[in-house]
DNA sequence: AATGAATGAGCATTCATTCAT
DNA sequence: TATGAATGAATGCTCATTCAT
């Protein structure tokens, strides 16, 4: 059994921990400047850290937020397929995807900003993205449309590719509008108010 | 007959001209390089003017990107009016919004890459233009699906503003995909596809 | 006949006056601080413009060196081929480019401190250098030698092109010795003395 | 008979080879990548120490040239001093400098680097250089040439210190052309063709 | 003695904007 | 109107050096 007392000398802790505070101050620092406003120095100052330390855990500024998207990406997807794997309807599976994926950029609107706005400002970072864990998110959501299809829970006359890809813009325009919205309210239930259109397109 | 000869005598008509055409030029280079990348002398050599001729035309970078918006928004809306006036079906009238949404932007790729990345890459750009023509756009999408729901064509259980916003959503993501995907297909046809899902969630 | 009232309306006159402007004040700058010490701020106020106005007439800092040995260089080459092609003897001609050499460098401390410490400071610098107008000079002198032994004027068991060197590195040596010397004396006269050895050694 | 276990007991012996190690880390470094250029911490990873040990060992990086300076003449001094004490002739004495002088730095093409390319990067450094052990090398030299007047076997019109300035300015050049020269021939013989010329020069 | 994580000063370069012509 | 030379503010990144362990 390790001792607690050495809690500072597993320097991965350590590292890990000072790496994802400066992730955690770039999330706050981009949300609230935008990516090109921010300076690096910004960003350091957010995290308690000398300018230089950003580099010593990050390659430069891009890969700031590339991290941002890459974590936060695969924590969700890897509690997306967790939660899903229980549930036995691909109706269902759906449903709380949708839900999960309200729940998580609404429990985080900083975060959700970086991801609705910042990570769109180029052609190049959304070539990236799409290259990268956002297609595997959709891949997610159109095996679960192509089960359900086999399952006859789904009409089988609509491609899988093209279902999964109006649930995730309707989504996505969700979270948009939640954080350019002046007035708080809460995102999480306008899942089930776009499962009440999609589910009954999908169905029938 | 109208002299040729006299055709720059219309200050109005060529000052209207070359502000298009710096427009124009713009749109080019922003789509290509991205907004931050692309530098005023870009445009400006696009267009086959000086740079300081920019400013005779236009307040500032930040401006082109505006007018880029304002312009294609005024032209997009105007046209979506007059198509849409002449038809009699709330369903109907819907459905060709969706159509001419992605007949506008497939018909000129450039514009739809500025309107999909460029004009996203920050918050302040996204709220002012939410407060400018986008929300005009999305009014007209309201207002068709509540005269769908008092004439009896759509369901009355889904609040309207948020039956729009799926819609918008679902279109916008047809785009950005569209734009993204290395394999050129057609944009407009993809409209169908969304209807085929929409609509039937929408009746019941 | 043109005008001299548009003297400012010939644009290459101005352009390189402004080019030159920049060119001495880096020689003096690089000079009085060293290459690397300086930066180009320095140079710009030295030469009385803004920060940017440099990089409208050299790619970069590393640029303004390499300018400051070009031109000289040729200018250097230029005026020893015109003064020596009217010297009928090998040897005479020998010693006139020994004089040439330390009177010029003798006449502009700051550009030959430039030449003979600030352009060393690298291999990369040297081999280019080496490449580029450095063995042109060196050629002339060898060309010399050879036409020297032809006529019967120096002993042919040297080889010229180590003759040639032999003669460039006490010349060099003189002018290094002199910008690091306290004591002002007068570089020239050097010449004489360098020959006296040299031209006795290369009879016989 | 010592105890090789115990061999790491004598801090000194330890920690001049390790001094050691670092300078030759250093010249290593140095002279592939330009002083400018090379990182302290290029030097400890070449010496196989963390960064923050150079500095147990040597004041800053400037220490560190400065150090491959004065070992390298220390050394070449006493060996040459040695050497010469033997040599009866002031003008056998003379050409075995020069050899020792090319057989030395022909011998460790990175330490020649080091002393023709990066030492004159600066008039700092030059300043420096001339007033310590590159004087004493030059005044050995001289002292040589005044013994040779003496002697009778050089000239009495030319003045030991320019004489002196001659036969170093032609060697150093000698050793400058080798090290930026691509063909790798021999170095040493090169003596003999400068003194082919100098000692003729010198005699009449 | 040795380590190497952290520091933070320092700088070349870009480019939106201006304005004299 | 149009030009384009000149401006100068603004910033990401490096790396010599320190110091707690």
């Amino acid at each position: 059994m390790p001792s607690p007392i050495k809690e500072k000398a597993d320097p991965r802790r350590s590292s890990e921990d000072k790496r994802a505070a400066i992730l955690r101050a770039a999330i706050k620092v981009f949300a609230r400047k935008g990516y090109f406003s921010s300076k690096v120095a910004d960003v350091a100052a957010a995290a308690g850290i000398a300018d230089g330390t950003v580099y010593l855990y990050f390659k430069n500024k891009e890969d700031l937020l590339h991290s941002i998207f890459d974590r936060a990406m695969a924590e969700f997807i890897e509690e997306g397929r967790r939660e899903i794997e229980s549930i036995a309807s691909p109706a269902a599976r759906l449903r709380r995807i949708a839900e999960l994926h309200l729940e998580k950029l609404g429990a985080d609107r900083d975060l959700a900003v970086v991801f609705q706005v910042e990570l769109r400002g180029s052609t190049k970072f959304m070539r990236e993205f799409s290259a990268a864990g956002f297609s595997e998110y959709l891949g997610i959501i159109c095996k679960t449309i192509e089960e359900g299809q086999r399952a006859g829970e789904f009409r089988g006359d609509i491609k899988p590719i093209i279902a999964g890809k109006i649930l995730y813009g309707a989504l996505d325009e969700m979270v948009t509008n939640w954080i350019l919205s002046k007035n708080d309210y809460q995102l999480p239930p306008m899942a089930g108010e776009v499962m009440k259109i999609y589910s009954e397109g999908m169905t029938k």
